[in-house]
Order: C-alpha cells, then structure tokens, then sequence
DNA sequence: TAGCACCCCGACTGCGACTT
DNA sequence: AAGTCGCAGTCGGGGTGCTA
C-alpha cells in the first residue's frame, strides 16, 4: 500500500449542506480539524479563519469531498486557498476494503444535515447543537480512517466542550429567510390558485387559493369541485403540480406508445433540473402517468374557461427559495412558508401536506406574476416555472 | 464500460387512532 | 362495525456521476 505524500499536516474538513444542487443549495456550515483542534464557521455570517487554517494545511482531506464538499467550496467560497493535494478517504477506503465494506455517504454523514439545518432556521437551537456534534463525529471518523488507510497519525480531538458549542450557536446569528412575500411587490388583491393534483380522483388534491398573501387551503377529490371553486375565485393564474404536457414526439402517456423508446420519458424540463442538482420524477413513468393524463386534461379545461395555467414543481421553487420539501418534515415546510410571508390558518391548524405544496405552487403563480421566474424547457413542449431570486437588474448585468 | 449509489414522488400497504 | 385519516415504510425507472 502507497501512503499519501503529505507535504504538510492534514486538515480534515466536512461541509454540511442544504443539499445536494451545485445550483441551489449551499454550505451552511464547515468543520474542520487540524493537529488536534476542532473549529466551525458558517458561511453565511463572513468568517476567514477557515481561509487561514487552509492556507497553512498540507493536505485537505475529507469523506466524499470530491463529489460534495470541495465542488461547493469551489462554487460558493472561490477565494479559499484550497491545498493542492487534496484526499478523498471514500476512494482509499474502496481501494483497501471494497465497496461493501466502505460506508456510503448516508453512513457517513448521519442524520441529515439539511434537515437539522432547517430545524434550527425553525428556531430549535438544539437542531443547530446536534449539527455541529454530528459533524464533530464525522471528523473523528475521519482522522480514524486516515490511520487505518493511510498509516499517518493522526492527533486526537478533544470532545466538544459545550462553552464552544454555546459559542457556535451564537456566532450562527439569527436564521434570515432567503426571499419574502413583500419583495415582490403584488397587489394584495391579486388571486392565485395552486393545485397539488394526485392522479385519480379518489385521492383529496392539495388546494390553495392565495388572495394577497393570506393562503386559505382545503383537500378536493373531483376535478369539478376545483373548476367550480376557479369560476368561483377568478384568478389571474392557476398553478398545477402535475406535467401539464408529454416530452417533444411523444404521442401518448402510456408505454405502448411506439414514439416511447425514440423520445422517452423525460421532457427538457426534467433534464435541465436535474443537471442543476434538483432530483426530479420521470413525468411518464408508469405511477406518474395517470397523473399527467389528468394534468393535461385538467389544465386544457380550465385554459378554456379562461384562466392562464402554468406547471409549477413545489419542490424545486422550495430548494429555491430555501424552504425544505415536505420530505425533510411537514412543520420544517410549514415554518418555511410562514417565513417567506404567507398569512392563514395553515399557520396554527392541522394542515396536510399537499395542502401545503399548494402553497407553494400557488406562490409560484406569484413569482409569475411578478415577472421573477424561469421557464425551463422549450416552448414547444411547454415550460415548467420556476422562482428566479435574482433582481432583474442582475440579469441584465450577466 | 459495467456497476454501483443516489435522487426524485405518487401509489400502495399495513397499522393504529379516531369518528360516525 | 365500518369508514376515514395520518403516518411510516416500500416500491419502481431513468438520469447522473463516479469508481473499479
């Protein structure tokens, strides 16, 4: 076995994350240990100690940073002084004992980071606690594996003593939201609705109508409750979770279509999402597929009586916005949307999912509205919408 | 180049709690 | 007794990016 040529003492580093989106997710928090001392910085709130400990490391090592941590730390932190030789234990743990036999990044990394970050930006300060003492276990497997792998030693780290955990918490500073409801400058009797739609009727759809930023939510089974309930409301826009169209040559939704093996299941939309980072569901797999037929169906009806549709996908306007999705839990994702702005009885009462999802989709009619969205796709096949936070002024620019 | 790990979400299932 | 509801867990297909 080759051992590493370490020109200097290693610095072992792990970023904990909003996600996993070069594009839309960041580094809310970095630990990192060298000879023995354990240190925390928050992006976010201006910190150059980091910069410092790197400028003077003779070798970066991490778990998985090749695929994780040092991508984000190149994106969002450039002028970081990174050490060139840089080592990744996940590939030397592979090598000496196979892939079974190496964590995987969920093993590794524990309890989700952006889960706990989320539970902090909720205001439980003792998320933000366990954050850093996962990341501070982390770093002690680290310096493990390095023994083991490398054959370097490796100092041992104290353990955390609470006065500086006490003095991380407080040097994270308030949680501020990405973006609120006032910054688009609405009219506050401006109507939306957003639909979380399922793909039978059997199932309650997730419903908001959005008056100003006051949400008032309820669960609807049939699609004529919903076209009676848009009559009713008049809306500038209704905003659909759901496909509301079949990827360019495709001829129908299900798979005995003969187009389906030529243009398959995805539409531009999806794959431009997904090399952005955000993890997006084949539109035309067999479970989504009566889904889309009842979108499209649903959308073409309403276009009719008059009201502009628009696709809008909660989770992707949620990464964006730095609201977590349902998935990381139904009050983190309630929490969210109270922070962004939104009024309503969702806010004390008991409230599903989808209704919330509604919310959100709803609040990407807003960002439509406003004229601060992204339509991704081609015109062609029809455009899925997505918030764009950049100031249009910052568009220009670029 | 094959083989993984990982990501997405609705549908479905089984279960317990609750209502009618 | 029957129905409704939420919750937790499982499943499934393709795309992507990395490693052996």
């Amino acid at each position: 076995m080759v051992k590493p040529h370490v020109p200097g003492p290693p610095l072992f580093l792990q970023a904990e994350t909003t996600g996993t989106s070069l594009w839309y997710d960041r580094a809310v928090m970095i630990g990192w240990d060298t000879g023995g001392r354990y240190e925390v910085a928050f992006p976010e709130s201006g910190d150059d100690r980091l910069a410092e400990a790197l400028a003077s490391a003779g070798a970066l090592v991490t778990f998985d940073g090749f695929r994780l941590d040092l991508p984000f730390l190149k994106q969002h932190s450039p002028h970081l002084p990174l050490p060139e030789h840089q080592i990744d234990l996940r590939t030397l743990m592979r090598r000496k004992y196979g892939a079974a036999k190496t964590p995987s990044a969920k093993e590794h990394r524990g309890e989700r980071a952006p889960n706990l970050w989320y539970g902090y930006r909720a205001g439980d300060p003792g998320a933000l606690r366990r954050l850093i003492e996962n990341n501070h276990a982390a770093i002690q497997r680290l310096k493990a594996m390095w023994r083991d792998c490398a054959g370097q030693p490796a100092h041992q780290t104290p353990p955390l003593s609470s006065r500086y955990l006490d003095l991380w918490i407080a040097q994270a500073g308030a949680p501020t939201p990405l973006f609120t409801y006032d910054r688009l400058r609405l009219d506050p009797n401006l109507r939306v609705v957003g639909i979380d739609l399922t793909g039978s009727e059997t199932r309650p759809s997730g419903w908001c109508l959005l008056e100003g930023a006051r949400a008032e939510t309820r669960r609807i089974k049939t699609d004529d409750e919903m076209l009676a309930r848009i009559a009713d409301a008049a809306p500038a826009i209704v905003s659909l979770d759901s496909p509301l169209s079949l990827p360019a040559g495709r001829l129908r939704v299900d798979d005995r279509d003969p187009t389906r093996a030529q243009f398959g299941i995805n539409r531009e939309c999806e794959r431009v999402l997904r090399r952005r980072g955000v993890g997006v569901y084949p539109p035309l797999l067999p479970s989504m597929q009566a889904l889309t037929t009842r979108g499209i169906a649903l959308a073409d009806h309403i276009r009719r009586m008059g009201f502009p549709v628009i696709e809008g996908f909660p989770g992707a306007a949620q990464d964006i916005l730095g609201i977590p999705r349902k998935k990381a839990s139904v009050e983190y994702l309630r929490d969210g949307l109270t922070r962004f702005g939104v009024m309503g009885e969702f806010r004390q009462g008991r409230v599903s999912h989808d209704e919330l999802d509604a919310i959100t989709v709803a609040i990407v009619g807003l960002f439509y509205i406003a004229g601060r969205y992204e339509a991704l796709g081609d015109e062609q096949e029809g455009c899925l919408i997505v918030p764009d936070l950049r100031e249009s002024a910052e568009i220009m620019i670029q």
